[in-house]
DNA sequence: TTTATTTCCATAAATTCCCATGGCATACCA
DNA sequence: TGGTATGCCATGGGAATTTATGGAAATAAA
């Protein structure tokens, strides 16, 4: 069973736009990546395609060989394929990590979800968002509101309960 | 059946955010470790998000697979599967429990439930939760009042017949 | 040769690791 | 059966590392 990602930081980003990945994240990456092995840094991908989605989201090289894996299963040359390739293999990098655990966001990535000099690091299972600070706020609230009045009860993992397939919406 | 937390104690905390874990807790956590054996340390699981909850919650590896595990059952992208990813993904610590039984809480933690030099750790069976000790026991006493009232029979026990799940709210 | 990238040092603050001590229990023993 | 040993538990202190982050030097690109 794979590590999961776990926990939320902000990071500054420098002029260059070099950022410090959350060192237990680095941990997961490293664990991740089939080539790593001890003092080496770990490859990673970062996918930033998917026009409405105002975050980017980083990869274990482990977890993108197995979206990969699915996508070639669909059928060549289907809508859904090629829309899947596009986001995935297209508008996505590969990088690796730095020797002092940091990357680098071109100026590209840093447009693509409007970040200046702080980054938001949000773990997701098994993979992790990227979000410009104020943007994440705003989403992290309508969340929260959302789970107050929908939860009536003490837990929110009654939500579990809830079979209710509320729309996949954006 | 896994076993269970059990009972409540109050632990310092020191300026490095230092706490000692119940004994019997450490017991429980080792078991639900999968990794763990013998003379190691046991890794668990901080919860720590939820709006309007006044207390952190501690999760055995097991117990957080299990949660982990439903949650990957949502639907990609739901709403209920983004809130609880927020809360218990995003908003959430794993951690190890320190060669002499205790675990580290970050500023961020102690600001977040306003523990200062104490904190109180409250079985509440597959889950602990960790209180501030005054927000703990106004807690206590409204469930108390509560109890009295609503209870006019002697048993507590009574509750488990009533099916009606009507909210706690605090 | 200018601008943009990488690499390579530098360092303060935060976090982990290691060692130490007083209390309590329970086990052991003569 | 009074006393002593043994061991775990809660807590403290300080040293040793690891982070996060900045700046300069070295390379590559335009």
């Amino acid at each position: 069973m794979a590590r999961r990602f776990r926990g939320e930081s902000v990071h500054k980003v420098d002029g260059k736009g070099r950022v410090s990945i959350p060192a237990p994240f680095r941990r997961v990456l490293e664990e991740g990546d089939p080539d790593w092995t001890d003092g080496l840094s770990p490859n990673m991908v970062l996918v930033y395609g998917g026009k409405s989605r105002d975050y980017i989201e980083g990869y274990t090289m482990h977890s993108m060989n197995e979206v990969d894996e699915q996508i070639s299963g669909l059928p060549r040359g289907s809508r859904s394929r090629r829309a899947l390739e596009l986001m995935f293999s297209g508008q996505s990098v590969q990088m690796s990590v730095d020797e002092t655990g940091r990357l680098v966001f071109s100026p590209k990535l840093r447009d693509k979800i409007g970040i200046k000099s702080e980054a938001v690091f949000v773990a997701t299972g098994d993979t992790f968002q990227i979000w410009e600070p104020n943007a994440y706020d705003t989403y992290v609230e309508k969340l929260e509101d959302w789970i107050e009045e929908e939860v009536e009860d003490i837990d929110p993992l009654t939500l579990l309960d809830n079979t209710t397939l509320d729309g996949v919406e954006e």
